[in-house]
DNA sequence: CCCTTAATGACAACCAGTTGTCATTAAGGG
DNA sequence: CCCTTAATGACAACTGGTTGTCATTAAGGG
């Protein structure tokens, strides 16, 4: 075989990473006159998806960035007034964010633009080979999720000496 | 079918955030040792691949990133010793940038590690499945390139104006 | 040979994310 | 019921990328 999984998998690796840039860019101008961006418009579908409130860490979790990220983006929607506080029964401290009425609209109509894209984009491939690239992408990443601590000649943290 | 094809192209779209995140944070720890991150990694390796030398906007072009963005690189690993200047005879203010001995000497390490890594991630899938992955990746990466206007009832550009 | 335009580097401002720190609140074990 | 520890928000500094601007150099057309 002329290409070793090696280097199909190095070449996978620069596909996300130029595919990721390109969503981002696709992604800002496709809800640009919504007033968002794909940060912003992803916290709001954070939101939505879950049906519920939501505190920022969890936020933060569900879009797989740090809390603090996630706090940025918070904030700024706040003051655009997609989004307000809950009280939070079980802490004080930390609030549970909800969409407001405008917030749950903006989404809405950004959800719309998004399945248009994703139709226009997506009629190209065959459902089977979508499917083999979530799976193939889903396992990579469940792979990535775990420590790589042997290839480094890192010691592994103490919490996870070998007994 | 459950899953149109819609949806199935927006899992892919968050798994490609999902991994870019991982991949640069892994990148980041295999290459550590070496004084590199993922982006000055990769600008070695630009120049590597090319096996000549190169202008900061041809580096910036073959990373698929603004030339501002890649000269920060440039300028931080010209500092560190990695790369140097070599006159460029047909443009007197843009230098060509070389690896010096040092660079060639890191690169190949990084180079090593992450063969080692990319072979310890592909074995779990076989070949066709990457193979049709990466197919699926390029050519969305293809279509992500062209603008789309369309959705966003956006005017096209002077430029691209139908004739 | 000018003169306009494109390419380039330097710089600054910004965006989205990271890590780290600090003070406060929550939670759980003697 | 303390007292320690974890979780949280706020803030600051940093990274890697973007856009925009400016001055200079290259390139090409009258």
């Amino acid at each position: 075989m002329a290409r070793p999984k090696e280097k199909l998998l190095a070449d996978v690796m620069v596909l996300v990473f130029r595919l990721n840039g390109r969503l981002l860019e696709q992604g800002d101008r496709l809800v640009e006159r919504l007033n968002l961006t794909s940060a912003r418009w992803q916290v709001l579908g954070a939101l939505a998806l879950a049906g519920r409130s939501l505190t920022a860490p969890q936020i933060a979790s569900a879009m797989g960035i740090t809390r603090q990220g996630a706090q940025k983006q918070l904030n700024r929607l706040m003051n655009e007034g997609l989004l307000e506080h809950r009280s939070n029964p079980s802490h004080e401290r930390s609030p549970l964010y909800v969409l407001t009425d405008s917030g749950a609209r903006t989404f809405a109509e950004a959800d719309q633009l998004c399945d248009l894209w994703a139709a226009d984009l997506g009629q190209a491939f065959p459902e089977d080979a979508l499917h083999t690239t979530e799976r193939v992408l889903g396992e990579l990443l469940a792979r990535l999720n775990r420590p790589l601590a042997s290839l480094i000649g890192k010691r592994p943290k103490a919490d996870c000496d070998p007994l």
